[in-house]
This record gives C-alpha cells, sequence and structure tokens, in this order.
DNA sequence: GGGAGGTTAAGGAAAAGTGTTTAAATTTAC
DNA sequence: GTAAATTTAAACACTTTTCCTTAACCTCCC
C-alpha cells in the first residue's frame, strides 16, 4: 500500500532544493522554520541512501558469507585476509588490493576511521568475486 | 546511523527463503510461528518495494509535471493525452503507443483495473522523454 | 479427507520514524 | 569580520513499523 519511503514533506523540500531555493525561502514557502527544513532534508537523503542499500543487500542474497573484518583491525590488513579465505573458497576476488580497499572504504564510509575499522564488517563474495558488505 | 531498510530478521528469513527452505522449517530453525515467518517476509517484500519506489522517484525531479490521468479514464485514451500535452512543450515522448500503455501498467499495476484508470496518475517528463509516475 | 505450504486477520507490546521547536554551532560567501 | 546558509542536538508528541501469538482459511496434491 504505501508508497516509497520517502514522505510528502521530505518530497516537497526536495523539489524546492532541486530548483535552488535555499533552505531559509522554502522554510518561508511552507510556514515552519528553517532548522526544520533541513532536518527534513537530511532526512530525505537518508532515506535515499538506504533505499540504495536496500536494493544493494539483494547482491548479498547471492553471494556467501566470506569472513568479517573485526572492530579494530588494519583495514591495511583485509585484503590479505579477504584474498586467503577467498581462495580457501575456490574463489577469485575482482578487486586487487588499491581497488578493494577503496571499495570497503567508498561502499561504508562510516564505518571505518583512518586506517581503523570501527565496527564489524560482514563480507559476502559471489561467484563472480564481486564484494559486498552487510 | 540506520543501515537498508531490512531488519535483520527479515534479512534472515530472505537468505534462508534463498537456500529454499520453507516457512515452516524456518520457523523451527528461528523459533516462532510459520505465520510470523510469512508476515516478516511480507514485510521484507514490501520494504524492498518501496526501495525501489523510493529511487525512482528520485527521476521525477529532473522531470516536470506533464498530465494527469483521471480516476476513471481508459487506459487507451492516455497515449494520445500524454503525447498532446508532450508536444505542447516541444518534447518527444520516448514511447510508442504500445511500450507507453504497458509502462504505465508495469509501473503501477495496482493503479489499474482492466483498461480503467483507478485512481488519478500523475504523469512526469523529462528531456530525454522518459516518463515516471506519482 | 488430510497433509504441506502458504496467507490472512486481530490484537498487543516494544521500537523506530516523523515533524516540530528552540537554541547553539559550523560553514560559506562577500 | 559579518551576515547568510546550513548543520546539529535535545526534547516532545504522534504515528508507524516490527515481531509476536493464536486461530482461521486457501490451494494443491496424494
Amino acid at each position: 500500500m504505501k508508497q516509497g519511503l520517502l514522505t510528502d514533506r521530505q518530497k516537497e523540500v526536495l523539489r524546492y532544493r532541486k530548483k535552488g531555493l535555499t533552505q531559509q525561502q522554502i522554510a518561508e514557502i511552507i510556514h515552519t522554520s528553517k532548522a526544520n527544513v533541513c532536518t527534513i532534508e537530511k532526512a530525505a537523503l537518508e532515506n535515499i541512501s538506504r533505499a540504495r542499500e536496500t536494493l544493494e543487500f539483494l547482491y548479498t542474497l547471492d553471494a556467501v558469507h566470506l569472513c568479517t573484518l573485526q572492530s579494530g583491525l588494519d583495514l591495511l590488513k583485509a585484503p590479505e585476509l579477504i584474498y586467503t579465505e577467498a581462495e580457501k573458497k575456490g574463489l577469485k576476488v575482482k578487486y586487487d588490493t588499491i581497488s578493494l580497499i577503496n571499495r570497503l572504504r567508498d561502499a561504508n564510509p562510516e564505518r571505518f576511521r583512518g586506517r581503523q575499522v570501527r565496527e564489524d564488517v560482514e563480507i559476502y563474495i559471489n561467484k563472480d568475486g564481486d564484494l559486498y558488505f552487510g
């Protein structure tokens, strides 16, 4: 029944923003505070991220669990771990060391701080050697 | 902060389903009733739909409102209306009559019954002549 | 008829999400 | 530096979602 993730309020703000209006201008139009417009816009963008992540997850359904990057691990040690585990399963990882690190960081920027893993990251791999994170 | 739309429970059920387990089998594994497994799976699929719809909406941001298909309209009369309105805006619709009808029905199956529009459908068009519905 | 797999409905408790305000802090632009 | 624009945090009322149980219903197949 329910439509997409975005509320009417959120869509409204995104449309005005697309037109180039400032948060202040929008606040006046929809009769609320600029802080509130900010909150609504932020929530909207978060919802869009969540929608993307949700569809990303579907790929992991075709994938199997490979290993866990534990909190505190040095990011530079992740590739070796991943390559080793993939080999055990007879799978070839699609990414070289550099691409792998970039993919890790790009996929979940908030899970890494500098070279360190901030919270456990589950690694999944499919037959094509593509990696997904959960 | 929050990850995707799916809860851990929902992901768990989807993974077991992917493996081919029945709802009853999953119910035993996760210690609940099969009715509950059904509910969780249904909620998961609904969330996936919502994620798709959310990203669809982003396209309408680049699009402008073209016209409204009003409740009760004959679906076969929609293409003419749409072509006429697009022409007024100097835009060329990307779809021929047949593809257009199919796209309309595929995009929102629940909004049509046979040849009839069940509830208002807003039509948006972008510069490429692509159509989106809201 | 009876079993297996799946769906639906009603109801409840806990958790999460939304819109809002107010106030403070940060970033960006001139 | 200052003013405008944006972001953040805390708190609140409110609504929705989630997971769960129980009990019933449907469909296919033997």
